[in-house]
DNA sequence: CAGTATCCCGTCCGATACTG
DNA sequence: CAGTATCGGACGGGATACTG
């Protein structure tokens, strides 16, 4: 995005370029969707690396199964990484990938609306 | 946000201040979770105002349903304004509050990584 | 035009128990 | 510790028909 384009103009541009089915946004927004997606993603963003039970800690009323199935979806599409060591007892690390990282900004932009317009 | 704050340090100081489970973040990704919120106000983001049928065309695949109920939710949390004109045959449209425009730059920001990390 | 009203189905998700 | 396996239920969501 060039300096002196307002976010306005720069959606505008985004917006002309695409048929509204299969645009970036909308896939974008497909990838993010899903109950727990953003929460885990947004965890990710607050330390280097969680392993699995801390994740679990981080977000009590997540069941086991999802946590699984929801990481490895995140895995799939490139946005989590994960790292398992083969040790006894057992030992797994979760962090973002650099396209998971690059998440950052929107997570930016989601705390600073929250902060100004929540209740 | 100061101007000499990268993202990395304004997510920091937010995470900081909040204990986890009803921080604001927390309680913004609750409002955008559901299938079809962040698609309909992606739309609403384009244009100043859209009628009913005009929203149902752009979303093909939304039922009347899905469109109303969401749209009604949206409304209470004050998101979007729905203006209802005495008019036969009914006419009513759609449009985005000030709280609903401050979305903007979430949706820049998506746009940008949908640019750069799809595919 | 801008919706309700109904009925109904599938999948998402949770609870619980178990394991390498 | 970091998960699977299994089962079951709710509810998000679809299809269709109808209406002020």
């Amino acid at each position: 995005m060039k300096k002196d384009m307002t976010p306005e103009e720069y959606l505008q541009r985004i917006m002309s370029k695409e048929p509204s089915e299969t645009c970036p946004m909308r896939r974008t927004l497909e990838l993010l969707s899903g109950k727990w997606r953003t929460h885990i993603l947004y965890e990710l963003c607050k330390k280097d690396s969680y392993r699995f039970g801390e994740l679990k800690k981080a977000l009590p009323r997540i069941t086991n199964t999802m946590l699984t199935s929801t990481l490895r979806d995140l895995e799939e599409l490139g946005i989590v990484h994960r790292e398992q060591f083969n040790e006894i007892p057992p030992h797994v690390e979760y962090s973002l990938t650099d396209k998971g990282k690059a998440l950052l900004p929107v997570f930016c932009e989601l705390a600073k609306w929250g902060e100004n317009n929540l209740d």
